[in-house]
DNA sequence: CATGAATGAGCATTCATTCAT
DNA sequence: TATGAATGAATGCTCATTCAT
């Protein structure tokens, strides 16, 4: 191995001391609570490390989300993988995106918080890599609902827009969450997810 | 007028210039740069008034999110009050939100911010105010699905949890386009939104 | 009744009142968290009354503190009339004081809050009635100590001196407390004050 | 010297100059009047960098009480060190306290400051820092006592209880000194100091 | 590469007091 | 008498960022 391998090794392991420094942090205190100084005080680094490491809190914060959604990716390719209908596996990705808010939430707040922050919050290039993992976990969700059309399990429809509907409809209804007891009756969130994932499911298998 | 009216009404000017001032940052520099003492200043009240008004920042922020979803209440209500199908108002109200989060986009980031913050962020009192304005919206709304339903336009379904299925696709639709350049080719965020309006509102009026 | 006369117990009736909401702001959320603005909600009255009737903050702390010392003053006069020994008589007010400083512990804060501020701290009106109410305990205590030099129960010895130093002694006794756990071994506080009242009254009844 | 030993003195001279702004602020304007930003300007240095080397405000009282507390420790072990009767040095320690109290009258405040705090008030290991240095000043005391018992100067008795009731008659009287004129006659705080250390040492001394 | 000391603006919040009505 | 709105300095504390070593 030469040197210039080594080094970006050696680089690559700072970044991950650092990056394990700041989801203990996220997963210990929340998202309000992290700072740079604690990150380091975690990691047992210096203030000054960190900033030659990540540029900036943001840039963490998107790695901590890369690394959220791609723990909720590898889940749903596990779910795309399965010998099951399509139909199946649809609902199966929402109830892990479902599980995955409660069990991982941090990992649901930090994707909120780029969800619900200001576009002009971020710098192009750590908006980009947000971007980006979030479409991975589309593509996969793309697939299953092509899949679905190609094997006429599902109706004709614009796969890359229905994917979207669907992600941005379950994770709206997740978002509800925390109203239940103000909004819902009887069967509480629950239902109102069951109900929901069932319609989502039914616009793609019923006959128009 | 009695000496009690005119203080009270004195009292609602100052809660007004108060709420001003706090729309005026909100809207020019975003919810993310809010401080109490800027409020102060660009009141040209001292901090302290601030207080005697407001319980804290929170009160702040919740009076301006009651005055942003009465703002959409009533367009919803002009909407529902239009002679038109039902079908046809819940394909306005989805466009007058949709509208509402471009002009004004401040008072989305607001609802935004209460959606995505904790749950156990607030206190009880003002959570309930924001559950009650938010409970408003949706009431308005589920009297057209109910209506639908009872005309026979729409079919059968928990008009409670449509509705709030309804909401939550929207908003969730609608968090996804700071995304559109990298998730949306073609027609872009609008045909997205069309096209999820559509589906939910297919939902309602196909035969199952 | 004459119209001063009324007007003075009006005047007293007020006063109560805002004591009243002191003292309950007093027990409910301790010393450190009482002020004008709190005592007026609680009194349900204006800021600007409660500066009519008291001077200021310390004016109402020293009240209460007078409350409190007459408090204990009476605990003490019952026992100084009952029908036992000086020596038991002695004993006796040295525990109510230390059953006084658990069950009316925000009287003796307030105490405290006195005895360790400094001397510079009060204006002289103020410290006036405060050394006044303490003077008028100690007295009882002097009379008890008196009538047990006069009945031959204990030695000649300088009964006003003896009196602040058995007071005195008992308070420092009992601002150790909070160090229990530190200081003491074996049969904590308890054995301590013991221990300590012994030696206090061993020092009057031994024969030098 | 290496560079780790010369950051640490550099780190420990840091630490004195925010302790010596801070003991300043202490003797000129008094332990109610001692504030962070105060205290910053002092020392001339940023609000951030005190909090760099002193986790709270209390923290600094702690340090400062410690600071006191072992300035008395140094002046009683000389006392205990001495070749004179224990009986003596007992009368030496309480007069030493007593000058203590008069000429570090600033000490002696953050003294009292903690003995009249709630318990609650600390954090654990503050607390701890400042039982351990009252433990180290009482225990030399309990030495003399000691030793005054195993060479028969002295009765037996209980010597951790006497000592801590030595101490706390002590504190106890020295508090009452701001009340002199009012309860005091005749030859005033001298005298009646004069005879409560009698009494404290011929509680030790006497035969029962 | 790595450090960590230093900054100082910024934060939410409290409060005793005044004063015009 | 009684009010209560208004003040603004003050408080303890945090934090992203810089920079000399």
């Amino acid at each position: 191995m030469g040197v210039k391998e080594r080094k970006a090794m050696e680089r690559e392991q700072r970044r991950n001391q650092i990056l394990d420094a700041a989801r203990h942090l996220l997963f210990h205190s929340g998202i309000k609570n992290i700072s740079i100084s604690k990150i380091a005080g975690q990691a047992e680094l210096g203030v000054g490390t960190i900033y030659f490491y990540y540029q900036n809190k943001e840039e963490i914060f998107v790695t901590l989300q890369e690394e959220g959604l791609s723990l909720l990716h590898d889940q749903i390719v596990t779910i795309s993988n399965k010998r099951i209908s399509q139909k199946n596996k649809l609902i199966q990705v929402a109830k892990a995106y479902c599980r995955f808010s409660v069990e991982h939430k941090n990992y649901f707040d930090i994707i909120n918080y780029f969800l619900s922050s200001s576009i002009v919050f971020f710098k192009p290039d750590l908006k980009n890599r947000v971007d980006k993992s979030g479409f991975k976990v589309l593509s996969v969700i793309r697939k299953i609902v092509d899949k679905g059309i190609e094997k006429g399990q599902f109706k004709q429809t614009d796969s890359e827009k229905y994917t979207i509907l669907f992600w941005a409809t379950i994770h709206g209804v997740l978002q509800t969450r925390k109203m239940e007891a103000t909004l819902l009756k009887d069967d509480g969130f629950d239902g109102l997810f069951e109900y929901s994932v069932n319609q989502l499911i039914h616009t793609l298998t019923q006959q128009g």
